[in-house]
DNA sequence: ACCTGTGGCTACAGAG
DNA sequence: CTCTGTAGCCAC
């Protein structure tokens, strides 16, 4: 019986498609069973929490009879109180909280409230890929004024449709949104590259312009290039990716398909000139819609190649969080999935003021030894915890609440009391509780169990198959999940913010860690280098290794954690890899190539690992990365020796200062990590305005000539002198063939790779490339132009 | 209604 | 020339 209603109570919760704000209400979307949109509107309420007991008759007397209150009662333990000001119930909170009683989640949205209370489940929206080409004489900060001459908008088969301008004026423009908005009325959501930074306000600006009142807030808009980037940093191969987020690099990337030869930069044009007879122009209107429609088919297949939309998906419906933009974000999915699971154990957490967020101090953080040895090292086994922090977290039970607030003792007592037996006591001496499971890690130890759910079913179907990606992406959805818990904890920003729970996984993290490298030492091995929750050993056997890495489970974390007072061990170490050879540059910057990887014996074919090295970097310059790509190869992949490396290093310096060349070689690009207007100059000791860095004075360029170069923009741009202080650059844009090929050659492209030569083959001497221009270039003030590589400079 | 964390390496401009 | 602070990117 009880099981029949639990079942029920499963089938019927509710499942919405989103929520959104409107005036005073709450509204939530559906689509009933004939596909219409259902809209249920809710007033919205403020719902601050108090332990009962905290709070006396005449202070609920009080509360009852505000008028701002509109619903008060007791549920257990809690008094739960409502307001219709989420102002004014934050403002009783501050209040309560002076007065030196704890107040509980008076902070958190309506939505996120409501969400959480009646268990809301993430229905699966209809999806489409939008793309709109603008009037390119109207800057993006004139939105409200850049007439939309075309859409396209594709469904989830990468079927476009597409609608042009048909004349330049208003009229004709509400006619052609108004198409838009229609085909929008079966979607529920949109997704355009760059979106939120273009596609969508320029829509709801021109939409709004035109007189159309469509239910916008009603889409899910999310922004298909943040949620590549968020998804596919960790993923990517070479730095080739990481140089320029525009689509047509991540398309060519990806799919090994660009977009039409068609100039963004000049659809005003296009669409003024009547359309070619025969698609070949690149210049004409039907060109330019036929250019926006393959945009948005790119987009679709992009999603077929990586199924990041899906996991995402996958992800929201497994936090409870709408698939838009702001789901894509970590605190966001770990804030929604805590609340529920806090609230099924009627726990509730304390209110998170943003006054609070900036008292966040920096916690010490993990363990990184440096590297021991140079040279070509050979057989280096690799051992890494599993999930270390989510284990840590499990069985230290490490948790807010939990924690042991230690008594102030009196100044002559100066050790600390014994630690009780229902406690245990984490690296930074503090303590957690051992007998109530912590909010922290039942919910990881949750996550956890539905991801080994998804695991095992994943393993019951054949591989490939739509069951088997699906439950392999709902697996790692879960394993997401679970990773970001630490991280939330260790976050100002967020509701869960605790700088000691935080503090204390990560030393947990450097105590087994060295306590494995110790015992590692003990058995006669050496340790090479670690970083985290890694350790890289030498002079054992792939035998000794394996049996090692058992002991250390079987014996040494059983036996250390007892010590710490834990109650349970989670702590598990794994055999990872064997590199057959291996080259450490530095901490996090490493090159070697597979003996084996997790059991599975390397082939002929198989690529070496890469870390850290300017290859896999996305603000190096090309040429470097193929050179220091060919290194490896030599080096990791065919095991030669320093006398390949001379004979690539001096055919490739040929190559860059001789050649012909092209930008994307040289060319460097850099992310403005904030609005150009959050960085300021200094003022130099002389009195003149000091430089800022390159990418930021390019960006400044750009913008005076009318571009739009916001917060996230990539400016790429080159050296075109680098012999004078502070050096001279030019946007990519603006190429001519005129970079300075010494300075090319001398900070981008030689340095990483002689870096990586001096620690495979220190006894060579690598220096004798390290100048290249000529001597009279580096003293004369005026540059001469006649030396190799430098000769377009004539033609100016 | 936005922004998971710390550790490490590199280039650069400016100051001495 | 060396040293210091800023900024960006990457490993975990």
């Amino acid at each position: 019986m009880k099981r029949g209603a639990a079942n029920a109570a499963v089938r019927e919760a509710p499942r919405f498609l989103n929520a959104y704000y409107d005036d005073n209400a709450v509204v939530w979307v559906a689509r009933d069973r004939g596909g219409s949109v259902v809209l249920k509107r809710m007033p919205v309420r403020s719902t601050v929490f108090f332990a009962a007991a905290d709070v006396d008759t005449s202070t609920k007397h009080m509360l009852r009879n505000d008028s701002r209150v509109t619903a008060m009662r007791v549920d257990g333990q809690w008094l739960r109180v409502e307001f219709r000001d989420r102002h004014f119930a934050e403002s009783v909170c501050e209040a309560f909280e002076k007065r030196g009683i704890k107040t509980y989640e008076g902070t958190v949205s309506p939505i996120r409230c409501l969400a959480a209370d009646h268990d809301v489940q993430v229905a699966r929206p209809r999806r489409a890929y939008l793309d709109l080409e603008t009037d390119s004489r109207v800057p993006f900060s004139r939105k409200e004024e850049m007439r939309i001459l075309c859409w396209s908008l594709a469904d989830e088969h990468g079927v476009a449709t597409s609608e042009i301008l048909l004349d330049d004026d208003d009229a004709a423009e509400r006619v052609l949104l108004g198409e838009l908005w229609a085909k929008l009325d079966a979607v529920d959501q949109v997704l355009a590259w760059n979106g939120d930074r273009f596609d969508f306000p320029v829509l709801l600006a021109r939409t709004k312009r035109c007189g159309l009142t469509p239910n916008h807030k009603r889409i899910l808009w999310l922004d298909h290039l943040e949620l590549f980037k968020r998804m596919n940093t960790m993923a990517a191969e070479s730095g080739d990716e990481k140089t320029s987020y525009a689509l047509n690099s991540i398309a060519m990337a990806v799919l090994g398909e660009g977009k039409d030869a068609f100039d963004a930069s000049k659809t005003w044009q296009a669409w003024s000139t009547p359309e070619c007879l025969n698609g070949l122009c690149m210049v004409c209107s039907s060109c330019m819609r036929r250019y926006c429609e393959k945009d948005t088919v790119l987009l679709h297949r992009l999603e077929v190649e990586t199924g990041y939309v899906e996991l995402l998906q996958t992800l929201c419906e497994a936090c409870g969080t709408f698939p838009d933009s702001r789901g894509i974000n970590p605190t966001n999915q770990a804030e929604n999935m805590l609340l529920r699971i806090a609230r099924k154990r009627g726990h509730r957490f304390r209110t998170r003021f943003l006054s609070n967020v900036a008292e966040g101090r920096q916690y010490k953080g993990a363990f990184v030894m440096e590297p021991q040895s140079k040279g070509v090292l050979t057989n280096v086994h690799v051992c890494d915890f599993k999930s270390l922090y989510p284990s840590i977290i499990l069985s230290w039970n490490i948790s807010s609440e939990t924690r042991v607030v230690e008594p102030l003792r009196p100044m002559y007592l100066k050790t600390r009391p014994a630690r009780q037996s229902n406690e245990c006591e984490a690296a930074t001496g503090t303590r957690f509780r051992t007998d109530v499971e912590g909010i922290l890690p039942h919910a990881i130890a949750e996550v956890l169990r539905l991801r080994e759910h998804w695991s095992r079913l994943k393993d019951s179907f054949p591989p490939g198959t739509h069951q088997w990606k699906d439950a392999d992406r709902r697996s790692t959805a879960y394993k997401i999940a679970a990773n970001s818990f630490y991280g939330i904890a260790g976050s100002p920003m967020s509701r869960f913010y605790d700088r000691d729970v935080a503090e204390a996984v990560t030393q947990c993290g450097v105590y087994l860690i060295k306590q494995t490298a110790d015992k590692a030492r003990n058995a006669g091995f050496f340790v090479e280098y670690i970083d985290t929750d890694g350790a890289f050993v030498m002079g054992c056997s792939r035998d000794e290794f394996e049996l090692f890495v058992a002991c250390c489970n079987a014996e040494l974390y059983p036996k250390l954690l007892v010590a710490c007072g834990c109650k349970e061990n989670n702590i598990k170490l794994a055999y990872e890899k064997q590199f057959g050879r291996l080259v450490f540059v530095g901490a996090k910057k490493y090159a070697g190539s597979f003996v084996h990887y997790k059991g599975k014996d390397a082939t002929a074919d198989s690529k070496p690992e890469v870390k850290g090295l300017e290859y896999k970097r996305g603000d190096s310059s090309r040429l470097a990365r193929r050179l220091q790509s060919e290194i490896v190869g030599s080096i990791i992949v065919r095991g030669e020796g320093a006398d390949e490396s001379l004979a690539i290093v001096d055919k490739w310096r040929r190559h860059v200062l001789v050649d012909p060349i092209d930008i994307t070689d040289v060319s460097v690009a850099k992310t403005l990590s904030k609005p150009l207007t959050g960085y300021t100059r200094k003022v130099k000791k002389d009195g003149n305005d000091a430089k800022l860095p390159a990418h930021v004075e390019i960006a400044l360029l750009l913008r005076a000539r009318g571009r739009d170069v916001g917060e996230g923009a990539k400016v790429a741009y080159y050296c075109v002198d680098g012999s004078v202080s502070p050096k001279a650059y030019k946007p990519a844009e603006d190429w001519t063939g005129d970079c300075d090929r010494y300075d090319q050659w001398e900070t981008f492209v030689w340095p990483p790779t002689k870096r990586l030569l001096e620690s495979a083959f220190p006894e060579h001497d690598w220096s004798v490339w390290d100048k290249v221009r000529p001597r009279r270039q580096r003293t004369t003030r005026t540059k001469s132009v006649k030396h190799v590589g430098q000769l377009s400079m004539l033609g100016k």
